[in-house]
DNA sequence: TCACTAATAGTCGTTACGACTATAAAGAGC
DNA sequence: GCTCTTTATAGTCGTAACGACTATTAGTGA
């Protein structure tokens, strides 16, 4: 940031790239759009566009999040910076700088109106085709940072409604790293974790008219990190 | 990244901003240049530079991180994004987007020649006064990141020499996280955890005329990440 | 030779966790 | 009503991992 004068410096175009995640029918979504122009007309993409003149990058996403997913307040929507991608040739038509977002959303809302974006679709999370520019790479950026915060922070909560019971927390877990979790030991483990979860005090639900014992309803806590984190199964590796 | 006739968009200036750290006669210190010119003439602030056209920030970050240090090879060093600071009035005179990335280094070279820059100097992380722009908050924020990624990587091998003692080892994370490890206790989670380390073969080494018992040397192992991890003493909170 | 220092070796008790069994409370089908 | 199925909840048992601690070894410096 020394020595302004030294250097002749491009004038970039800075965008974000937003990986909005949720969980529908017991897997993982992610929010795309399809590209209407060249290049990549016609291929699903991230959504995202430019930062304006006096937005910071987080501003921008957040209004894009708005626009895209129509939803009226996304302020208490958990948005996650990743990291920037710069490479000069990740867009043929200018130098493009682009920061990425991960975003996590509890519930789906299926229609997406309201947004200017051409079409606006969740695609399971595995089976996304080739995505224009670099955006299979960000995406699964964005699939390996929320698979390693679910470890060490309460992140989890965030895929989730308001209230929720233990079952639908696992889920979550499960459904992103990709692994069956044994019921009473996660439940454990979270109810021991001081402030991750909180009872809500008469809350029993019978949510989806599902078969079962009704499951208790709980909150997020006050907690942000888990100490000692909820580590996920070690992969068996071939020997 | 749709729709690039929708929005007018402004030009940015896309910058580098390096958290360089090392350890120096057992204290973390972060290497910073005095700032010749305003805004924050004479303040101590991060290296960096702008991005030039045919780069991507990682090349940019590299080659600043060359031309500070006066290193000839900078190819093995660790050098890790942490985010982009795109705030509209962090500086003060035109748009910056900043790209920040974090280096670490085994062992400083003192005189840092080389390098363009006006002054560059080790200093110790705890007593950098104010610093220039929001480089107060990069700098903090690459002490949460490294301190994190000591928990869950190997990441702590990139502060030593290529052959090292866990003593040396054991101090890197004792520095970096602030508190004390038990030595034992220390010894056998690295020794036990395969592939964070390796036996040099006939590596006993007498390293700097110290007292005691010489210490076997090490190498870094083939693992990168730690399983389960080394977790970092949990804080005693005041009840 | 005697402190002193740092590395290395090992013990012991507790916690945390993986694997597992058992019980409770609902709905579905008959 | 009854049984089967499903899901939630409760609890047990053995082991791996870890915190705290003691002991020994091998070097330096007074």
């Amino acid at each position: 940031m020394d020595g302004y004068d030294k250097y002749a410096y491009e004038p970039f175009a800075v965008t974000v790239d937003l990986a909005v995640l949720t969980l529908r029918a017991g897997a993982l979504h992610v929010l795309l759009v399809e590209r209407g122009q060249e290049p990549y007309a016609g291929t699903w993409a991230l959504p995202g566009g430019f930062v304006l003149p006096d937005e910071s990058a987080e501003t921008a996403a957040r209004r894009e999040l708005a626009e895209e997913t129509g939803l009226a307040d996304v302020s208490g929507l958990h948005l996650e910076q990743l990291r920037t991608y710069s490479e000069p040739d990740r867009d043929p038509r200018m130098r493009v700088v682009s920061v990425a977002f991960a975003a996590l959303l509890p519930h789906a809302p299926e229609p997406l109106g309201g947004g200017d974006a051409a079409q606006a679709r969740w695609l399971p999370y595995d089976g996304t085709g080739p995505l224009a520019f670099d955006h299979d790479r960000i995406l699964a950026d964005a699939h390996d940072r929320v698979g390693a915060k679910l470890e060490y922070s309460c992140l989890a909560t965030a895929f989730c409604a308001p209230e929720f019971t233990l079952g639908e927390l696992q889920r979550v877990y499960e459904t992103v790293w990709g692994t069956a979790l044994d019921r009473p030991n996660f439940r454990r483990k979270v109810l021991t974790t001081p402030g991750f979860v909180e009872p809500v005090p008469g809350g029993v639900a019978r949510l989806t008219g599902g078969r079962g014992k009704p499951a208790a309803l709980y909150r997020a806590g006050t907690a942000t990190t888990l100490h000692p984190p909820l580590l996920r199964p070690p992969r068996e590796g071939p020997a």
